[in-house]
RNA sequence: CGGGGUGUGGCGCAGUUGGUAGCGCGCCUGGUUUGGGACCAGGAGGUCCGCGGUUCAAGUCCGCGCACCCCGACCA
């Protein structure tokens, strides 16, 4: 930060104690509130409207994919995730079940969804007859359950929102070429939207989704250090096709199992954002999914002041209506108030009206990431005002990225890493030969977990040794303390 | 689920050897203010997390619960 200047007197300092920074903001910028029922959350109005905008640009790139959205029932009859082994072995201890209904005892238990594949997948067998049905390619918004022992606002809670895409092919290419589509959705969701760096990549096994044949993940770096898996996409395989009787007749006469896909964003996506871009002034939002790209405030001290003023932010508000989010904030608190207010609740750009703009027929335009301040003349700002939205999305994003260059470390020493893993956090890229007992030695000795397996690998085949067995490595992976 | 910590007006906290609850901020009313969290005056607001116990008397002592926070275990 250009200036360093703390304004925000009320939440704890990031480096202090960043969780209780994090709780801090989550609240006083209201973004959510605890529920009477342990693990939920009320999602504020504020807090709402940003998943509302996620909701909106996510959504337009999954229809240009060719998806489709639609909805299915909440509760899943308890035999349905009984079909695909790993499935209901993973999510077992996290599922809540509804027992009664209508004064009596059920014959048979509802599962509360905790993710929708085997409602899902009993549903498709109906519509798959032959291959002309295929692929069918469906997206739905709503909640989920998942009974959690530790629970964070929006970074894990045991009811929450997000999306989760459902596609069926007819073949296991298709399938796979769809998985990696969806990775790229959110690959760039991720990087121009909400303006977070991510890595790109596949999971290990000890990762994977239950029931997956492969899964995919984009991860990001919290301001802290800790990774955050941020989006999943997985290849089923034909496992639920399996488990589901999801049959097609194909051109050559033959019944076949389709393959299926799976992928899911969630609300968890917001705590990334308050954790990627936020300082200790509080919030600091992306313009693109920010609810008010900017707040007016205006200053007068005369009442004749205050008629220039109050004319001039109408002017403005007609002037960028349907062009720009804007909140003007009319209300009784000073100036000074307002500013530090905003600036809490991340808002990308203030726009100060005052006497002297008035008499200029300027406003002042002031960043939140970095507090410089412009002058614009209000001919050039229906031009300016958007442009520089841009260049705060992008210095965000700039930010970011540079502060996770600073955080990525690659070594070949065990030692290295233990001491970076320990001392310095952040990502740490090393040689791998994909071993999941060194993976789950490595997660006791350190609390690091394979976050991801980058696809990003170098040119040919990969040299040397696995930092840890001393084997040939295979492939190169990322490790890093997670959320 | 294990270890540690904390529960007192909306928020942050104080409350002594047990003696019947207070401070700052916020809130309401009126007035003066307003380019980085204004000021004055008046006012409202409390089952002290819950239940049980000890005691003439419990925010304070004892027991059992519950919630939240931190560190672990678990976890797409």
């Amino acid at each position: 930060m250009t200036n360093e200047e703390k304004y925000v007197e009320e939440i704890a300092d990031q480096g202090d104690n960043f969780s209780q920074w994090y709780n801090q903001v989550v609240r006083k910028a209201e973004l959510a509130d605890y529920a009477p029922v342990r693990g939920c959350m009320i999602i504020r109005p504020y807090g709402y409207a940003i998943w509302e905008n996620v909701q909106r640009l996510m959504d337009a790139r999954f229809k240009e994919t060719g998806v489709v959205n639609a909805y299915f029932p909440l509760l899943i009859p308890r035999s349905f995730l009984e079909k695909e082994a790993e499935h209901v072995e993973g999510f077992a201890p996290e599922v809540a079940w509804v027992t009664r209904g209508g004064g009596e005892e059920l014959e048979e238990p509802l599962a509360i969804r905790p993710t929708s594949e085997t409602i899902i997948g009993h549903t498709y067998a109906k519509w798959i007859q032959s291959y002309r049905d295929l692929p069918i390619l469906i997206n739905q918004w709503n909640n989920v359950m998942r009974w959690e022992k530790r629970t964070t606002l929006f970074l894990r809670t045991s009811e929450f929102l997000w999306q989760e895409g459902h596609t069926a092919h007819r073949t296991l290419e298709e399938a796979q070429e769809r998985t990696l589509q969806m990775l790229e959705v959110y690959r760039a969701f991720a990087e121009e939207d909400a303006a977070i760096p991510v890595l790109v990549g596949r999971k290990s096994e000890n990762e994977k989704f239950a029931g997956a044949l492969r899964t995919y993940s984009i991860e990001a770096l919290m301001g802290d250090g800790k990774a955050l898996q941020a989006g999943t996409s997985h290849n089923l395989g034909q496992n639920f096709a399996r488990g589901f009787d999801m049959q097609y007749l194909d051109a050559d006469g033959q019944r076949k199992l389709c393959a299926t896909t799976s992928w899911g964003v969630s609300t968890r996506i917001i705590g990334g954002i308050i954790m990627v871009h936020g300082d200790s002034s509080g919030l600091i939002l992306p313009p693109r999914v920010a609810p008010y790209q900017t707040v007016v405030v205006p200053i007068w001290r005369k009442d004749a002041e205050k008629s220039a003023v109050g004319a001039l932010v109408e002017r403005v508000e007609k002037m960028l209506k349907g062009k720009v989010r804007l909140k003007v904030d009319m209300s009784e608190n000073t100036p000074g108030w307002k500013f530090n207010e905003w600036e809490m609740r991340g808002v990308p750009i203030r726009m100060e009206i005052g006497p002297r703009d008035a008499q200029n027929d300027s406003v002042m335009l002031v960043r939140r990431d970095n507090r410089v301040k412009e002058a614009v003349p209000l001919d050039a700002l229906q031009a300016r005002l958007p442009e520089l939205l841009e260049e705060v999305q992008h210095a965000l994003f700039q930010r970011a990225l540079e502060f996770r260059a600073r955080n990525t470390y690659y070594t070949d020493s065990y030692e290295e890493f233990k001491h970076i893993i320990a001392e310095k956090r952040g990502f740490v890229r090393v040689k791998w030969a994909e071993d999941s007992a060194a993976e789950l030695a490595i997660k006791e000795e350190t609390k690091a977990t394979l976050r991801v397996i980058p696809l990003d690998q170098p040119e040919g085949d990969v040299q040397g040794k696995c930092f840890y067995t001393g084997k040939p490595a295979t492939c190169e992976a990322v490790f890093a303390r997670a959320y």
